[in-house]
DNA sequence: CTAGTTGCAAAGAGTTTGCATGGCG
DNA sequence: CGCCATGCAAACTCTTTGCAACTAG
């Protein structure tokens, strides 16, 4: 099982070379410009998922999940952050959260998996933005 | 505007007489037997979450959106922790979180927004039961 | 009486699935 | 050549919307 078709390594390829971004599935099969059928993008999501190639998260506003390459090693304790207004996403590399899991896992019993988790709030920026229109 | 009809009176009990719970609409439309239409309870939870009476959560699997009643006052910095393995849903109290969101805000000028944020991970009993299996 | 609310059913968006065709190994 | 992968379209799920009937104030 598992053949290396056309397809499946223009998706992959093309996740590779995004590997900055979060992708809907919809952007990666227009990025490759019809070349892959979308169902054929969602297989090979799903595939790459399941092997860890590939994470999903699926975003507040619920319509659609993206899928972003995991080309960082599970030990890089790394957080999403998405910003609520502008939609940007943000990475979070910092010690202090490898503090925060082994606290919640000391204190709480529980493992979180950064790899899963995104913090919604709001960035600087917009942060700027709405204190320069409202208060 | 906001009448106070049968169903949205119906719909906002039920809500609250299940605080403790994150619901989707169909549970919501089904706890009530037919008593108030899907789109109803689509159209109420939607009021409610605009007038911040109800907080609506997404949940990894991507599939129903959950609404849940905010009867703890925003100040009350409380995050979620969802165990991927069971499925279930903690809350998390606890005075290293303020400190955590003050950190984000401090170091990287984002603002968490703990009403919107949820925690993956695994949950102590299927850590164990984990461990039990294959470990 | 008037305007917001409901219910139904249809429309939408995103994702999954069935089935015949195509292509990797 | 066998079997997995692909493409298309139909099916599915959750949510939203249009419209006529209804009802709170």
């Amino acid at each position: 099982m598992n053949y290396n078709t056309k397809q499946s390594m223009l998706i992959l390829e093309y996740i590779k070379a995004n590997a900055d971004r979060h992708l809907t599935a919809d952007e990666i099969s227009e990025g490759l410009k019809n070349l892959v059928g979308k169902a054929t993008v969602y297989r090979n999501l799903e595939r790459l998922c399941g092997s860890g190639t590939v994470r999903k998260y699926i975003l507040t506003d619920g319509k659609s999940a993206c899928y972003q390459y995991a080309d960082c090693e599970p030990h890089t304790r790394h957080f999403h952050l998405k910003c609520l207004e502008c939609g940007r996403l943000y990475h979070l590399e910092c010690e202090h959260l490898t503090e925060l899991d082994e606290h919640i896992r000391a204190n709480h019993g529980f493992s979180v998996d950064p790899s899963r988790t995104v913090f919604y709030g709001t960035c600087a920026e917009c942060m700027k933005a709405k204190e320069g229109k409202a208060q």
